[in-house]
DNA sequence: TTTGAAAATGAATCATCATTCATTTTAGGA
DNA sequence: TCCTAAAATGAATGATGATTCATTTTCAAA
């Protein structure tokens, strides 16, 4: 809402895409909107939580569509999935920056035990198992345990979005979409 | 060969493991190891280099291995990937901090111009677009950007390891292999 | 033993930023 | 125009932790 914090998270998501969390220097941030460093603490009481506030906001939009999603009952696993796929590749497309963003802090921000965070992360990896683990009692493969398949699904789709990251907005989404549902759901073989 | 040096890498390693690179101190490897901090930079120059020498080492043997295999003309794409799961489920399992080290730092590193790891990392990806660019040519589907499917396949078999590093000795290695194979080359569904 | 080169030590130094806060600027109401 | 509260500033502070190096220890050859 207020113009001075949207700016000072607008640059630092450019600079966390850039350099990633640790090596962002908030005095880069601060020159990157044309403020002075004194200025982002009125706003952030430290780094971190500027990182909190745009991870939170991220994996919120996702969360609250895999709720959607997992309650659509006249859905099938498939379809599931590949309603999350367009959602998530929206999402990157919408905000290119986020999907480096994600990647680059993956590790680090699953394991954090930020309080904010982490159960929101715990919910979103409860919830996606939870599509896997039902499609399994139908088309999905049930000889594979639920987790690993959820973590290549995680890791997998990441990258692959990173990949296209910087140019998402001149690609055509279908395509791209379309490609990674095949991927996910039929793999690399035609 | 160094005893000395060999011990401060199997105490960083654990350290790095556990906390990631920007947050192990030099101090809590000397520690581990140990060792006082100073000899340390007796064998090390910066603490960069010793996550430099960690790193090379375990790239190269996959450098080392995707090259026999790109080689054996013998291989279809598919075995080839088969192979080189293989290959690299066992470097996992032989050495589980390192699966948990290279998706720590895996954004940070790949990106990095450090001049001894880039160049291999580079060669890495090229060597396995290549064995994925030659398979499109014949069984593996061609209607996806090969350069977005090696990103796919990174991510995806980077991240299912990861779920595993805690437990890969204790783990079927056969069982984890199969799975990683369906899963990339068949994708979700029965 | 003695000796000195090599190895190891860890307290002191140095560099890097995040964070603070005394001071200045801005802006709107009187 | 004047006044003041809110907003902004950025130099100074503080904390952290990598790196150095003067000193000590080790150890093998003489």
């Amino acid at each position: 809402m207020d113009k001075r914090e949207e700016e000072i998270i607008k640059s630092a998501m450019e600079v966390f895409a850039e350099v990633g969390f640790h090596k962002a220097k908030i005095s880069h941030i601060a020159d990157r909107a044309g403020i002075a460093v004194g200025t982002i603490y009125l706003y952030f009481k430290k780094k971190e939580d500027i990182l909190e506030a745009i991870l939170m906001r991220s994996w919120s939009i996702v969360e609250e569509a895999l709720k959607l999603v997992i309650n659509d009952t006249d859905l099938k696993g498939t379809e599931k999935i590949k309603e999350l796929i367009s959602i998530i590749v929206n999402q990157a497309k919408q905000n290119r920056l986020m999907a480096q963003i994600i990647l680059h802090e993956f590790k680090y921000w699953s394991d954090n035990d930020n309080p904010r965070l982490k159960p929101l992360i715990t919910s979103i990896q409860t919830l996606l198992r939870r599509i896997i683990s039902e499609g399994m009692e139908n088309e999905f493969r049930s000889d594979i345990d639920p987790g690993a398949v959820t973590s290549f699904f995680i890791g997998g789709v990441w990258h692959y979005l990173a990949y296209y990251s910087n140019n998402l907005e001149t690609i055509n989404e279908y395509t791209v979409k379309r490609a990674l549902e095949k991927l996910v759901l039929q793999g690399m073989l035609k």
